[in-house]
RNA sequence: GGGAGCAUAGCUCAGUUGGUUUAGAGCAUCUGCCUUACAAGCAGAGGGUCGGGGGUUCGACUCCCUCUGCUCCCACCA
């Protein structure tokens, strides 16, 4: 078979995916094996596939085909996030382009339009992520919004309510006037944003409402909203404004009356002393409000707009209102002056609207509880975070946890199960005809159509904390007192989640609570956090700043393998990924050198009547030593999660030691067979590196592992077993090490007197070096070796550790610039003599130092006079 | 404003309870090679004193303090 020089992965990544799909590979049921799970973090259903899945999905598919050939019984369950907000904003947005308002529909019309655009477009991303090679169990895809994942949120609200957790009350809440929705306090995003900060006049009223000359000066950077102000509040210790004890000030343009208050909450030092207390608008204004049992007037609407209370500028948007209210203030006479100013804004993580504080009714959620044992969970270490120093992040969170806004002015997610009587009193149950029964129990004579489902649906997250749950059994969320069925039994709790550290408290935090609540375990043993994937000048992935490379687009031309090995290469636990193209690239020539190899190896012709070269039977042995060292390396990083760390330990056996020396060792002369004991050996060790790349790179593995032996149908390297270490000789692979440390040598005089690699050399070795292994130098380095006696002054010399070797080139010596180099090697040697010396003279180092380490560096300085004595004695010979 | 973390070769990072020849890797760089698997390659080489300062210790990249710079998280000073 002639193979091409230059590997394809378009010829046999989708081949092979489908292969797999056919054969079932990725499908797990419980049976007698130890389990692996591992949820997917469910991506937006509408979302498309970007570089952070990348990062996130190829972690988390090396972790399971690493564990399904450690013989676990592997089950990676996929599925997609409704992501109301998200998804709701992008159906708004598509119908508003056709000219359809949100307003002029139906709930059901409405939902309508969004399954269809979640029929249309969700799963792309799942579709992505085959390309990518995840080894998904996609019979078990699932959707937050899927019929029984619903069941599973309206139970989980019903056993809360009825467990007292959950409650409704009106609280200033983030309201985003895009998105017409409340959020959580962890979607708001604050940024430092550049304002003004308007110096206003507030008249004193001379008690009939006519303002008198005096005024008081308040600093605000919202003055759109003074026709909302409750009161001035002044700071009782500040004897600045005793005088306005008792006085009402009039608020400008609307000359509407309020008092002066005094309240601890205003800062002396702060702009001018005086607060204007606005409570619809503002939390602290809320706060002081509710203190001093000021009104509340809330002027503004649902989209940021001035409402009729507010009298003036009715129906403008609040920053249109602002710049025009600025104007009437100076034109009448109440605007002191404009300073620049910044201060952090909140924004909505989904819009990026600016929230707008805002006082309504919603649903929250009682956290304390919840939040006490999910703490708990961490810090006893019955869930470790991957990185550890999140825990920091975590116990900060978990301690100041604040109640759950759970509702939502969305109608794309689980609408929630509380109805109204007429009378106001609310009812909670999962269905609307077990509404009706307890309603009754209320009062016999309602009927269904007296009930009236609250209109809002429920958090995303309220959803997503119980996916590891809901994905097995939906019916025990929120029945913590049935029994798990089988799936849930066998696969709870999963044993790895890998997610960004961005949603460890949206997500992670609130599946822990789940976990505990409803299976009273924790939802997952490790969390590894994967870090941001920023650009090359660490600038984060956006749309707008059109850094973020299409992830298919790099597939295509690179591969899948690839780019799996690109993002891995750089990619320790916690830190952020600074990810550039040329990565991906040294992943694809990755797969051009397992390609060729390959290449090498398979157009060998055995010789059955060779005799197997003693330089072959060296490098055999020392690969095979070789190959189990690093199987232990590779599974101690697996074990910590040093994925990275594990790529590049397989990354060097492979390239630097499989190719660059055990296949040149190993390489017949040009034209001749190979033995057939070396060619064995050879091919079980490229099996066994096939293997231990699969896990990174699926698909080349599986072609290569397919055509290098007759396979039977429905053979996959995917569940074979990992290699496992054998017992290994370190002192051999020691040996063998110094003998490529000798060709070295040898190389590098060739390379600066210009010999060919062709012309054979003489190595004179001083002392007892390792026999055995001298038939790989012979070959490798084209050398005769034999023992250094007598004159080695017209030789080139060069050390391997304590061994002197020479090569004798007469006429190619140049004396003055070896006894040059000598010299400094001698000066070397002997500054390094000394330093260990000082050491061991210090009698509390020998003293103190443990036995092993003080043998160091008697060793060390036993090995440096050696040194020192091999060069004076070539340097007395140079110089006769 | 509070908290956490980071600072090691040109770049991206390791450095695992302070001690294994005066710091390692990958990439990049430089030199020489189109050597019959691979120029997406081969063979070599150079490059840092571990952000600055102080301390603890027989011994510190590793522990403590401090300064500088950066990042992230949390937060209602209008």
């Amino acid at each position: 078979m002639e193979l091409p020089a230059k590997y394809d992965p378009a010829l046999t990544e989708d081949k092979w995916y489908a292969y797999w799909l056919e054969n079932k590979f990725f499908h797990s049921e419980p049976d007698e094996r130890e389990p692996y799970t591992v949820v997917i973090p469910p991506p937006n259903v509408t979302g498309i596939l970007h570089m952070g899945h990348v990062l996130n999905n190829t972690l988390n598919d090396v972790l399971v085909r690493k564990a399904r050939m450690d013989g676990k019984n592997a089950c990676w369950v996929p599925g997609t996030d409704h992501a109301s907000i998200a998804t709701e904003s992008k159906v708004v947005a598509k119908l508003a382009a056709e000219g359809i308002k949100k307003e002029d529909l139906t709930r059901e019309e409405f939902l309508k339009h969004a399954w269809e655009w979640k029929e249309k477009h969700g799963g792309i991303i799942l579709s992505q992520l085959r390309k990518l090679g995840a080894s998904c169990d996609w019979d078990r895809t699932k959707f937050t919004m899927d019929p029984e994942l619903s069941d599973a949120v309206i139970n989980t609200f019903v056993y809360f309510y009825n467990k007292g957790y959950i409650y409704r009350g009106v609280r200033m809440v983030n309201w985003d006037p895009v998105g017409l929705t409340a959020v959580s306090d962890e979607e708001v995003i604050h940024k430092d944003t550049t304002s003004h900060f308007y110096h206003l006049r507030y008249f004193i009223s001379d008690g009939n409402g006519n303002p008198t000359d005096k005024y008081l000066i308040i600093a605000t950077t919202r003055p759109e909203t003074i026709m909302a102000d409750a009161a001035i509040c002044v700071n009782p210790a500040d004897e600045r404004y005793h005088w306005l004890r008792g006085k009402k000030v009039l608020i400008p343009l609307i000359n509407k009356e309020i008092p002066v208050i005094e309240d601890d909450y205003v800062a002396m030092d702060f702009g001018t002393g005086c607060l204007k207390v606005t409570p619809a608008h503002d939390v602290n204004d809320y706060e002081i409000g509710a203190r001093h049992n000021l009104p509340i007037l809330d002027i503004i609407d649902d989209h940021g707009r001035l409402n009729e209370k507010a009298q003036i500028l009715v129906g403008e948007d609040r920053f249109d209102a602002r710049k025009k209210i600025v104007k009437m203030l100076e034109e009448a006479g109440n605007l002191e002056k404009v300073e620049d100013y910044t201060s952090p804004i909140g924004y909505s993580e989904r819009t990026n609207a600016v929230i707008e504080p805002r006082l309504s009714m919603q649903w929250f959620l009682r956290m304390e509880a919840l939040a006490k044992d999910a703490l708990e969970s961490v810090e006893s270490g019955k869930v470790k975070l991957i990185p550890d120093k999140y825990r920091n992040t975590y116990r900060h969170w978990m301690e100041n946890v604040r109640d759950w806004c759970i509702s939502r002015q969305l109608w794309w997610g689980q609408q929630i199960p509380a109805y109204y009587l007429p009378d106001g009193k609310v009812v909670v149950a999962p269905t609307a005809e077990e509404a009706l029964a307890k309603a009754q129990e209320i009062d016999p004579a309602l009927t269904a159509a007296d009930l009236r489902q609250d209109e809002d649906v429920l958090d995303t997250w309220f959803s997503s904390w119980l996916w590891p749950i809901s994905v097995f059994d939906a019916a025990k969320a929120g029945h913590p007192e049935l029994e798990s069925n089988k799936d849930l039994a066998y696969y709870y709790p999963t044993n790895d989640l890998v997610t960004g550290p961005d949603i460890l408290f949206f997500w992670v935090a609130r599946m822990i609570m789940a976990g505990n609540e409803f299976m009273n375990d924790v939802p997952f043993r490790n969390v590894y956090l994967t870090g941001i994937v920023r650009d090359k000048l660490g600038r984060k992935m956006s749309k707008t700043l059109g850094n973020s490379p299409d992830p298919l687009d790099l597939i295509e031309k690179y591969g899948a393998d690839a780019v799996r090995l690109g993002m891995l290469l750089c990619s320790s636990a916690g830190n952020d990924i600074l990810y550039d193209e040329s990565q991906i690239e040294q992943g694809r020539n990755f797969n051009n050198k397992v390609w060729n190899a390959f290449r090498l190896v398979t157009g060998w012709n055995v010789d059955e009547a060779a005799e197997q070269p003693e330089a072959s039977a060296v490098a055999v042995k020392w690969f095979d030593n070789k190959l189990s060292q690093v199987i232990e390396t590779v599974e101690d990083h697996f074990a910590k999660f040093r994925i990275s760390d594990a790529l590049m330990a397989i990354y060097k056996l492979f390239w630097d030691d499989f190719c660059a020396w055990y296949l040149e060792a190993v390489k017949p002369a040009y034209g001749a067979g190979i033995d057939k004991k070396t060619y064995d050996a050879t091919i079980g060790f490229f099996d066994s590196l096939l293997k231990m790349i699969h896990p990174i790179m699926p698909f080349i593995t599986e072609e290569l592992w397919q055509n290098m032996a007759e396979r039977k149908a429905g053979e996959t390297i995917m569940t074979q077993r990992y290699p496992q270490a054998k017992p290994y000789d370190t002192e051999f692979i020691a040996k063998f090490e110094m003998a490529c440390e000798a060709i070295a040598g040898v190389r590098n005089i060739r390379q600066s007197k210009n010999l060919s690699p062709r012309e054979a050399l003489e190595l004179k070795v001083k002392g007892d070096f390792h026999a055995e292994v001298v038939p790989v130098i012979v070959k490798l380095a084209n050398v005769t070796v034999a023992p250094a006696e007598g004159d080695m002054s017209a030789a080139q010399r060069f050390m391997v550790r304590t061994f002197e070797m020479f090569v004798p080139l007469t006429g190619l010596i140049n004396v003055e610039e070896e006894i040059a180099k000598l010299e400094a090697e001698l000066k070397y040697q002997q500054n390094f003599l000394n330093s260990v010396r000082k050491k061991l003279s210090n009698e509390r180092f020998v003293a103190n130092a443990p036995e092993a380490v003080v043998a160091v560096e008697r060793k060390k300085e036993a090995d440096s006079l050696s040194k020192i004595e091999s060069i004076t004695a070539s340097l007395e010979a140079l110089k006769k």
